[in-house]
RNA sequence: GGUGGGAUAACCAAGUGGUCAAAGGAGGCAGACUGUAAAUCUGUCGAGCUGAGCUCUUCGGGGGUUCGACUCCCUCUCCCACCA
């Protein structure tokens, strides 16, 4: 029996309602994926995780191997022992750090050579390193190592970052092989580059399949492009992948995004989003984000989002605007409690949709609110 | 009673003859954020005109010197310190 089984598809688009296997849990998708970079997503405890529904959360190679080790953390007991969650993880392989700390590094065909940004030193990150060190926190998901393209970015260029991520790939697998990886029932997911060339995307695509791993990904969007642009590369590196097995667009989106791409055939997804904004001071409702810094909430008696239910929505827009004003730090776990429940929500109505065969006018419904409100709202 | 120090934009605080509507901070108002070097960053905040810009009113009060003063002089008021 396959690791992935796809139970129903959308009528009217690619969409489809599946589930994944991985060592640590069974993952319902479409799925959204909190982003605990440094072994937690920030300001939440592994209780509000499963209080907002998460199924699985994204860490990362780069940052967890330099602090605190990838070696202290196997020796405690893996990643999961660690930080305190059981369900599964997907560890990012430190490929995006490559476009992200641009200026700390220096790639070559063995890998990729960064300074430090906590200390400047000197670190490397080849195909075998990468693979190591997420064995070693013991992820569910590890991905290969890529080179993700800055935007924008010539063709020819591109290509040669694409040809990198596709000969890093292939070494990842053998690695993760020697690892003991697969055996384990553990995944390495392949990472199509391409940045907004249709060709390379396709080629990437096609050239990656015979690998034949357990999951792809779409890597390289939503690095400053428009997002008709970043549909556009979602949608040609996801008709080129194979049918059987999950897609994760990696990276995104915002909630309209999420539901587009899933029509496009994508089930998985991370995104630093829903947290970062809420530190930030914005809550997601069903007619777009807003700013709870602003006056209007001052003495707004209403929850965020009368429509939904979650620890955060007890409170009132005044009292939340007071704690993000004042500072406060409960204002960051609350806000991030409410958002992280809005997108993993939103995942779940998408996956029920789905399973009722109306997904594509629900979806198109939901998008219509939630634009025309953000619109409202800005004029 | 004496001596010294001080009063700057609704708060703190620089400036000490023109380049000053006046640094900086705090605070207010807005904006950005998409595989997290982010509880971060950006813009804006005397008034009026839609505005690059222009006009008007500001540096405790009053008077003076000067082409020109937040900056110099006189005086008044209030605060602070020390001496009586």
């Amino acid at each position: 029996m396959s690791h992935f089984s796809i139970h129903k598809t959308d009528p009217a688009s690619r969409a489809r309602r599946a589930a994944l296997t991985t060592p640590h849990g069974i993952i319902q998708t479409p799925a959204f994926m909190l982003v605990g970079t440094q072994a937690t997503v920030k300001s939440l405890t592994p209780a509000h995780l499963h209080e907002v529904g998460a199924q699985i959360i994204l860490s990362n190679t780069y940052h967890l191997n330099l602090r605190p080790g990838s070696t202290l953390v196997k020796q405690l007991g893996g990643l999961h022992r660690f930080m305190g969650w059981d369900k599964p993880i997907l560890t990012d392989s430190g490929g995006f750090q490559v476009f992200s700390l641009s200026k700390l590094r220096k790639i070559t065909e063995e890998g990729i050579r960064f300074r430090s940004h906590l200390d400047g030193a000197e670190i490397f990150l080849g195909p075998r390193e990468c693979i190591r060190i997420q064995a070693e926190l013991g992820s569910d998901i590890a991905m290969v190592l890529d080179e993700c393209s800055p935007y924008p970015c010539a063709h020819e260029d591109a290509r040669q970052a694409m040809e990198r991520t596709i000969r890093w790939a292939a070494q990842c697998k053998d690695a993760a092989t020697d690892e003991g990886l697969f055996a384990s029932g553990r995944h390495l997911f392949a990472i199509v580059q391409g940045s907004l060339y249709p060709d390379l995307r396709a080629e990437c695509a096609q050239r990656l399949a015979p690998l034949d791993l357990p999951g792809y990904a779409i890597g390289g969007v939503s690095v400053g492009e428009p997002e008709p642009e970043m549909l556009a590369q979602v949608e040609a590196a996801a008709t080129h992948l194979p049918l059987e097995k999950p897609r994760y667009v990696m990276g995104v989106g915002t909630p309209p995004q999420l539901l587009r791409m899933i029509a496009l055939g994508a089930d998985m997804f991370d995104c630093v989003m829903p947290s970062r904004l809420a530190r930030h001071g914005t809550a997601f409702t069903l007619d777009g984000p807003i700013n709870l810094k602003n006056e209007r909430f001052k003495e707004l008696g209403a929850p965020i989002e009368p429509a939904l239910q979650n620890y955060t929505t007890q409170f009132s827009c005044a009292y939340l605007r007071h704690l993000v004003v004042a500072g406060e730090m409960l204002a960051c776990t609350l806000l991030t409690i409410h958002n992280e429940h809005f997108f993993l929500n939103l995942m779940e109505e998408a996956r029920a949709h789905l399973e009722a065969g109306d997904y594509t006018p629900w979806a198109t419904a939901w998008c219509a609110r939630y634009e025309n409100g953000a619109r409202r709202r800005e004029s």
